[in-house]
DNA sequence: TAGTGGTCTAGACCACTAG
DNA sequence: TAGTGGTCTAGACCACTAT
């Protein structure tokens, strides 16, 4: 055969293709960016129809390694650049000190990316179980939500939707649109409930029609459910975030001392 | 239409039908482990070719929302029950207490779950760039790699390859298939390295075909790509493992004091 | 305008499962 | 055996991009 395939290869000729053009781009003789075969070249190449080229270019697609532009080709994606979330976001002094900037703000410049947000929903409504457990009160008790999302140069890489217990956000910046320097760490500290420690529990999923649509999530891209909890001086949770992340532009660091 | 699509939709049919099945299954009215419709059905009621019913249910499978039998039909995918790994799995009373067990042992046993491993590989290997990087070491360099899958009730949800600089694994069980109680850190801690801090950067992916196998994993189910650093008591690295990690049988909590 | 990917039809035949 | 999903063919026509 003239693509040199084992002819006892039992594995479906879509497989067989998709595994052909994953192994030229890991060894780089397809680089970032470079454009691959179009469908018509690859079914003349292997001899099947055009819908099994297709369905070869799909099963890459879903991997995250190849995209495609209409009326352009298929092209192997380049690894965008990635945020580095690390515990050091939350000290105190990007907050608090000379010049104080919300936490992801500080995290971007430091890290020569530009962070922008919008705000999508502001206002009181019934806690969601996820918050209620967190915060330790009923699940539909009224609490106050700041729904926003987040862009990194330009491109959306989180929904971040933050509620407060209604008496602690009552009366202060956290029910403004703008919260001000150092955000929102800072004005709880402010209103007397000092962030302490913090919790973040996260696990990785495929996104929603709707959420790949708001997060312009390219093909084969997974998001992170992220749930971030912050505990004031007195161990009260004063805030719960439920925040869905664009899976391809951000990592996570953790360095932690081995508990006793 | 029978379906009672807006006849103004413009998006495409396949897209119309995946979204009305995700309704379904995110109202309830199809429960976890419910069939979908067959092929044939969507195609009936829909007016339309089966590629196009294939198509929709395709969708909802890159989304990790259904499972495709062959023979037997298209199913609610059920969620997987997941482990949860904390800072407090590395806690010294775990590994160098009155019953040792391994890090992964303890905390599955914690949960209910049963956990088991195969080694994949144990030898002498030149180190990968990402663990040279974290080891301080010239990328080539000989180390000692100990690669393994880990299993939770029978079923593959790690790939985890460790690797220790040759002059720390010398001699030690670390060498050996079975480290005994503890582990490897009860090993690392008796050879005058005692895993002090512990350093842990991951992002989420989706997975090769391989790993797919490997894994065991359904469709639109991401991974974990996990690096793991242990460093003694006198800051040297003495551990780098590289992981990868089933995405829908793991979550992760972390939980810290603000630091200054 | 030519060339690309995207949607869709109308089939054929294979592989697997349950009864 | 009947019914399901999986692979594949051989087209048609649309949507988008570059020139």
């Amino acid at each position: 055969m003239s693509t040199g395939q084992d002819y006892t290869d039992a594995r479906p000729l879509q497989v067989r293709m998709a595994d052909d053009l994953r192994r030229k781009i890991e060894t780089g003789e397809l680089g970032q960016g470079a454009q691959l075969p179009t469908y018509d070249d690859l079914a003349r190449e292997y001899l099947c129809s055009l819908a099994v080229a297709r369905k070869a270019v799909d099963l890459l697609r879903q991997q995250g390694l190849v995209i495609t532009k209409q009326g352009l080709g298929s092209f192997v994606r380049e690894r965008s650049a990635m945020v580095r979330h690390g515990v050091e976001r939350y000290a105190r002094h990007h907050w608090k000190g000379i010049e104080p900037a919300t936490i992801l703000g500080a995290e971007a410049t430091n890290q020569g990316r530009k962070a922008t947000r919008i705000i999508r929903g502001l206002g009181v409504t019934p806690a969601p179980a996820l918050v209620a457990e967190r915060l330790g009160i009923a699940e539909g008790t009224d609490v106050w939500a700041r729904k926003r999302t987040t862009f990194l140069d330009g491109r959306p890489n989180q929904l971040a939707d933050s509620y407060y217990p209604l008496a602690i956000a009552q009366g202060t910046p956290l029910m403004e649109e703008e919260t001000g320097p150092g955000g929102d760490f800072a004005r709880l500290d402010e209103a007397g409930h000092s962030p302490t420690r913090i919790r973040e529990e996260w696990h990785a999923r495929m996104p929603s029609g709707p959420e790949r649509a708001a997060l312009r999530l390219p093909d084969g891209t997974p998001v992170i459910d992220f749930i971030r909890t912050i505990i004031d001086q007195s161990g009260e949770p004063v805030e719960v975030m439920l925040s869905v992340i664009a899976g391809d532009t951000t990592s996570f660091i953790y360095e932690f001392p081995v508990p006793d």
